[in-house]
DNA sequence: ATCATAGTCGTCTGCTTGACGATAAACACT
DNA sequence: AGTGTTTATCGTCAAGCAGACGACTATGAT
C-alpha cells in the first residue's frame, strides 16, 4: 500500500505540555517554566516539548517530566510507589490559533508527585518554579500581597491547569490517588492535609482517620511510628493495593 | 517573530474518531463503519477523519458525528436537550504505527445520542451499522450465535472503543448523562433500563424510581404520560438542569 | 372477567456519615 | 516535675441513604 499523499491533510506539530501538581506547604502547587523565546518570552508556562517522531505520547510525557523534575514516571496500571510520581494523560488541546506561529496540537498529561526539595529545570535554577496553583488561576486569597499579582500563564495553560486541577481534585474523590502526593511512608495526618490542600477545605482529623483506616486496601500499616508533623507519634501507612474508593471520599460542600 | 523551522520537529496527521454509543433493544451498541479502501479495507471502523487546517478539535469531532449520523452535537456545558447528542472528548492515540501508513495522531470523542432510524454513512446504506458493544469487544455472551463472531476492529479502536464505553459507564453514575440515550421526553422506566444496557446489570425499578424522582434537579415532569412501554401509564420527564448527582447513582457489584 | 405487565408508594433494616466528646503520647515551656 | 500545646486515635450518637421487598394501581391482552 502507498503512503498518504501528504497535501491531502495539513501537518500538525504535536507537542506534550506537563500539569505537575504537588503540596508544599499546606497549597496545591504547579510546575512552571520561564520562558525564553518569543512569544510569550518571559513568561510563565507549562513544561512540555515536541513528541518526537518514534514516540508515543506517554513516553513524551514521562521523557519531559524525567528531563523538567528528574522524577520517573510510574504506569498508572501497576501502582508501586517508589521515587516515581503519577503520570496520566489529561486533554488534548488544538484550538487553531493557540500557538501563533503554527498550528500545534497539545496532548496534555497530568502529574502528580510528592513534595521535591526544588524544581531543576534544565541547568538554570531560576527560570522553573512550583508556584500555588490559586496563584496561577488567579483565585482569590491566593497571593500573599497585593501587587503579587503574577503574569497570566502563556499560551491557553492557564485553561490546561484548571482541568489538571479539576481532574485532581475529583479523582481523589474515588480513587487512592492522593497517595500519590505523599512519601512512599506517610501518616493519616499527613495524607488528609493532601485533602485538605487539595480541595482547599478542612475536614474533620477524626472521621477522616475511620475513613481511610477503614476503607480495606486503602492503607497498608508499614510498622513504624513518627512524631515529624509533632504531637503524638503516629502510625506510618504505605499505600495499599486498591485503587478505586467505594465509597467515595465524600467532598465537603463548597 | 519567525514561524519555526519545519524541519525542526516531526509532521503529524491529525485526525477525530469517533465513539458513537446508543442504547438498542436492550443492548449498548456503537456505531462503525465498513473501511473501502486499505489498510484494513472491508474492516468495520469507528468513524473519523482528518482534522481541518482551521477547524477546532471539538469542531472536527462535531462535523465528522454529523456527517456521520446527522446528528447535532450540543455543547457538554450547554444541556439542552434538543436533538443533539452529547459529545465529549475522550483520550488521544498516537502509538507509532497504529496506522502502517503514517504517523497519525487520533483524539477520540464520544458521543451519546438516544436511539436512531437507521444510520446513514455517506449515501452507502450497509457501510454503516449500530453494533452492540458486547460484539465488538468479544465479550462472552454477546453473540447470538457461536459462528458470529466478527472481525476485529481496524487499527486500535477496539482499545478506543473499550476506553470510550467505560468512560460512560462511569459517567453515568454521578452525573445525568444518561439522558442523553434518552429522546427529549422519556419515563422513569425508560431511564432505568438506559442504566441496564450500558453497566449490564438489573436494577430494582422501585430503588430506582425513588433514587431518580428524589434527586432534586435530575428529572422534571413534563405532565404528559404514556403507555408505549405497555403496563400502567408512566409519568413523562424531561432532563433537569443538574448536571452532577450527588449523591451518584450506585453501580450494582459485578 | 381474568391475567400479565409496568409503574408508583411504603416499610424496614443495616451501613455510612457528620458532629463531637474523650483519651493518649509526644514536645516546649516554666 | 508540672503545665500547656499539638497531633493522633478511639467511641458515641443521630440523621440519611441504600438494598430488599410488600402492596397497590392502571393499562392492554386473552
Amino acid at each position: 500500500m502507498s503512503p498518504y499523499d501528504p497535501s491531502a491533510f495539513p501537518a500538525f506539530a504535536v507537542t506534550v505540555d506537563l500539569v505537575v501538581l504537588t503540596v508544599r506547604r499546606h497549597a496545591l502547587c504547579a510546575l512552571v517554566v520561564r520562558r525564553g523565546e518569543p512569544p510569550f518570552q518571559g513568561r510563565w508556562a507549562l513544561p512540555g516539548g515536541f513528541v518526537r517522531g518514534d514516540e508515543d505520547l506517554a513516553e513524551a510525557a514521562a521523557r519531559e517530566l524525567s528531563e523538567e523534575t528528574g522524577l520517573c514516571a510510574h504506569d498508572p496500571l501497576s501502582p508501586e510507589p517508589g521515587n516515581g510520581a503519577h503520570l496520566e494523560q489529561l486533554a488534548t488541546y488544538g484550538e487553531p490559533g493557540r500557538d501563533p506561529r503554527m498550528r500545534v496540537v497539545s496532548v496534555a498529561h497530568l502529574a502528580l508527585s510528592p513534595d521535591l526539595p526544588a524544581p531543576r529545570a534544565g541547568g538554570d535554577a531560576n527560570s522553573a518554579r512550583w508556584a500555588p496553583v490559586a496563584e496561577l488561576l488567579n483565585q482569590e486569597g491566593g497571593f500573599a500581597r497585593e501587587d503579587e499579582q503574577p503574569a497570566q500563564l502563556a499560551f491557553d495553560h492557564a485553561r490546561i491547569l484548571a482541568d489538571g486541577v479539576e481532574r485532581a481534585r475529583s479523582k481523589i474523590e474515588y480513587s487512592s490517588l492522593a497517595t500519590a502526593f505523599c512519601p512512599p511512608e506517610f501518616t493519616v495526618g499527613e495524607l488528609r492535609r493532601v485533602y485538605e490542600a487539595v480541595w482547599g477545605v478542612a475536614l474533620d482529623p477524626r472521621n477522616f482517620h475511620r475513613k481511610v483506616t477503614g476503607t480495606p486496601g486503602f492503607l497498608v500499616p508499614s510498622g513504624g511510628t513518627t512524631t515529624r508533623q509533632g504531637g503524638r507519634p503516629a502510625q506510618l501507612f504505605r499505600a495499599g493495593g486498591a485503587t478505586v474508593l467505594n465509597p467515595p471520599m465524600l467532598r465537603p460542600e463548597v
